[in-house]
DNA sequence: ATAATCAATAACTATGAATTATCAACTAGA
DNA sequence: TCTAGTTGATAATTCATAGTTATTGATTAT
């Protein structure tokens, strides 16, 4: 006598509600009609409140059974909705991927999995944050960041990497520095100048890249200032503070006073890699990193 | 294996997505854990999608089944206020009452109803509409209207009456008229006048008891004008077009230049009576009706 | 190692939804 | 005023399945 109530009910009764006729109402439900007149009457028990008035040979509603029609028109149809959302971020159609990423990822990359997403997986939404190796490395850990776009050769256990992009390095010099394209030959013509690099917390892959690409030449750099943005490492380059090495693709999207020399010869390449944890469940991440294995 | 989708379902989903902890949650549901773990595998089968990542000792949402605990939370709240609605409406203690009235009532009668409804039950609301006998009869029956206030003594089949407002007779005569309160003694003297009276079809009853006043003094009217509105009748009256013989209490809220002299002696009476149908369930009706029983 | 704790699985029980069969109340034709 | 044919409600029965107990396998902690 204590029963609770069930959407069984609620479908039953809007099929009364609808017909005002039980037999009919039952056989639009594929159930017999005894068993439909003692589910809306436990109904009306739970609820503490009739809901039809069966006259004389006709049904009609009360108007708690009236109000109540309403109320599960819209409850049925909420759930019909939150069914088949529920189905598509199951399939990850639809929901929201976590992005980091280093400034330097935001050249080409970044940019290329966002339109990419646009295109294929509309439904897809995506947050963007620029942080550090590091930081990236400890939100993805924290789950807090569903990937990353690291340069790191080695990650934490229980995170994947994945190289996606492979970028030769690139000499920056100020504008009017003797060396250019035509005269350039070897890095050793740049022995004696201050470095300005990237800072060794902010991307140690890259600091220890550099270091061995002077290695490779017979020297080891001065290493004059160290800084974590594109930006401030241009701007001191133009203002003759030093000279510095980055990844060629950096040198888009920046109005300076610097000339970019591309050391195509050097065997060192600035690998940029997605992370993310192994088991992140995700299903809008896989569909994220189908992108990326194509691009 | 096709089964549906039952409120039971997300009942358990949210106990084990706010506990993450499929034993504690049984627990807190008062049910055994396999119970427990076999109703979310069938939710999640039902569903399409994982809800639940059981790893390694740890239970987490799937984002397909973060989004569902969202939804179940509203679904679930919104269900128990409707609840709660159905009951409160079933009892009377809510809803609407759609009351119809001649204009005349809305003197003394309608007033003290809404007061009282507003007083005793503030959440059961009206709709009002100023309507002729018939009309109020037509709409009570094709159930437009739950109640009504007219001037009949008979009504059709499947509707009840009873008075709840009986009234003298008062005489309307122009401000100047030579009869006043002092020297009227009988409605002989004014035989010879002009009547102006409310229509038949707006309240027969009335036209038929003003004619039997004038019957039993052993004279016939001679009905100059008819209308619906006390307003017409006392504007045709202080222009002299007429006197008039309306129900007492009509003479509130007019400002005109009309005297009216209650005729106290007449026996006959101008009886507003509240018209409903028979098998109403409206359960605001009642408390209407028990409401106007006691004034 | 051993014990403890987790969720999943298997076999079984028992609740109660749904069925069939029937009834009582009413309507509409002969 | 008889049927015959509706209607929804009851009663007795069947049967699906939610929920039970008992157990397992996997993992963690001591």
């Amino acid at each position: 006598m204590n029963y609770q109530l069930e959407l069984r009910h609620f479908i039953y009764f809007l099929a009364v509600a609808e017909e005002l006729h039980y037999r009919k109402a039952a056989e639009k439900l594929f159930i017999s009609q005894p068993g439909l007149s003692t589910q809306i009457k436990q109904m009306e028990e739970i609820l503490g409140t009739q809901l039809f008035v069966r006259d004389k040979k006709k049904v009609s509603l009360t108007p708690a059974g009236e109000y109540l029609k309403k109320e599960v028109e819209f409850i049925l149809n909420h759930l019909e909705q939150t069914k088949k959302q529920v189905k598509l971020i199951g399939e990850g159609q639809l929901g929201e991927v976590r992005i980091g990423f280093l400034g330097s990822a935001m050249q080409n990359v970044v940019p290329n999995l966002l339109l990419g997403l646009k295109e294929k997986f509309p439904t897809v939404h995506t947050t963007l944050e620029e942080l550090s190796n590091r930081a990236q490395i400890n939100a993805i850990l924290a789950d807090r960041l569903d990937l990353g776009f690291v340069r790191l050769s080695r990650v934490p256990k229980g995170l994947d990497v994945r190289p996606v992009f492979e970028d030769t390095f690139s000499l920056v010099l100020p504008g009017d520095h003797p060396l250019d394209e035509a005269n350039f030959k070897n890095i050793n013509q740049v022995a004696d100048e201050d470095f300005i690099l990237f800072s060794q917390d902010y991307s140690p892959m890259y600091y220890d890249t550099v270091l061995s690409i002077c290695e490779d030449s017979g020297f080891v750099p001065n290493v004059s200032h160290k800084s974590v943005h594109a930006q401030t490492i241009f701007k001191l380059v133009e203002n003759k503070l030093g000279i510095a090495i980055v990844p060629t693709t950096l040198q888009h999207g920046f109005q300076m006073k610097v000339k970019f020399i591309e050391m195509k010869k050097i065997k060192q390449r600035a690998v940029l890699s997605m992370v993310w944890k192994t088991d992140n469940r995700n299903p809008a991440l896989q569909k994220c990193m189908d992108l990326l294995m194509k691009l």
